[in-house]
DNA sequence: CGAATACTTGATTTCAGTCAAATCCCGTGG
DNA sequence: CCACGGGATTTGACTGAAATCAAGTATTCG
């Protein structure tokens, strides 16, 4: 982990459209100088489990994993933070101990903002404070969903509705490879099943012509039928 | 549904004690005048995904289960709303029909308060909105955790943290009985499992002591035993 | 009191997890 | 540049937890 030349928030194009939209110029201006910066490297952890967190982090580029560690060490990933994403301000908000971990999946550049800031910023701006609410409850519906789709789904689906998931959330390369790389480790904890499972599935989505392979990198074949296999009905 | 006399805000102990209790005397007043109030009996439904809700609910009196349903028509039970508890904010909050619905579980009086209001008092008072973010953090806690723990726990291991969450959140009788009454299929809707498995995981608990049964009355006898089977370290 | 709903138990099936072994791939150090 | 080692991936065999199906009993409620 190294500083880097802190990024100004002012500039910083998803600070303008992202969860800091809503404060004034000079508040972003307190921001940039109060925070902190940092580049950090795939596989770096940036918190765990039970840490204590004085701050919360912003994504300025890059990916991060958020996930909770099973009992057996297995990871549930509950969600990517990209670029203009913000994580960690949970245990910021209730002051409890961190209940996840925070690893990068991605060389990034994370921002670090004091939990004295995020309370001044709540305390004298109420659409601030809106706004995180809306993000929080966005975040819980997802969770939500999550729930019933673990509980009533079956891997498979889980699979299909992962892959659409990716491509909703990283977007598609040129050639039309997911834009993002997973081990199929992650990617059997994204979908909450063993490694082993998603291998095989993804070679039968292979074989019915849904999806190509290429290492590491995956291409959607068939959108529809995924969505079919999902049972995804936007 | 039908109209009783609406609670004063101002007296209630939930309010005073609960997510408003940041509010001054004067705002409970407003409150107390703008929102409305129903008695509802247990199968009412107070509303469903996909409905617009023009406000959120404050629970007075009686318990409400909040639940999502999945493809099939099985529900997943996300979480009760008890006395002081209130529900349906978040489709208020971001403005998107519900994603979940509400279904009393036990005969209930539920306040009704506009939409105009919550946004009114989150302007007006940034510690209500703080107070309102946290809520929001520990469900979303709680959710998170759930997702981790259907993804890999056993449904056994599951139906015990389960029966332990029921004593934690409705207590026990003075005969020492789970002060609720699920159905069979209302606990397989938690744990996210088939009702058959939920009736013959019971009677195993049974036999192996952990619990007696009477009709749907439920006796934790083991609690020490209970926690080591669901795997809770507190 | 009768119908509907809830509960229970047994038999069977199946999805997905685990274990094991082989191969592939990639970065490191010589 | 290449060999080596360790992690990642793949495939196969087996196992087991839990779902489904089916049938009967018990409760509840109008």
């Amino acid at each position: 982990m190294r500083n880097t030349s802190i990024p100004s928030c002012k500039t910083c194009l998803f600070v303008r459209n992202g969860i800091f939209k809503s404060l004034p110029r000079e508040e972003l201006e307190n921001l940039t100088y109060e925070k902190g910066c940092n580049f950090l490297r795939r596989g770096n952890v940036i918190y765990q489990e039970n840490n204590r967190l004085n701050g919360f982090y912003c994504v300025s580029k890059g990916v991060v994993k958020i996930y909770k560690t099973g009992l057996e060490g297995k990871e549930q990933i509950i969600r990517f933070a990209k670029a203009g994403n913000i994580f960690g301000y949970r245990s910021v908000l209730s002051g409890e101990l961190a209940c996840s971990s925070a690893k990068v999946i991605e060389d990034s550049v994370v921002c670090f903002i004091p939990a004295t800031t995020l309370f001044r910023l709540l305390k004298k701006h109420p659409q601030f404070g809106i706004d995180m609410l809306q993000l929080t409850c966005r975040e819980l519906d997802d969770a939500n969903t999550q729930i019933l789709e673990i509980a009533q789904k079956t891997v498979r689906e889980r699979l299909a509705e992962v892959l659409l998931l990716l491509k909703d959330t990283f977007g598609l390369t040129e050639e039309g490879f997911l834009n993002i790389q997973l081990t199929r480790e992650e990617i059997a904890n994204m979908v909450g099943t063993a490694t082993e499972s998603v291998i095989r599935l993804l070679s039968e989505f292979k074989q019915d012509k849904l999806i190509e392979l290429s290492g590491k990198k995956i291409k959607l074949a068939n959108i529809q039928k995924l969505m079919r296999i999902g049972n995804i009905y936007v």
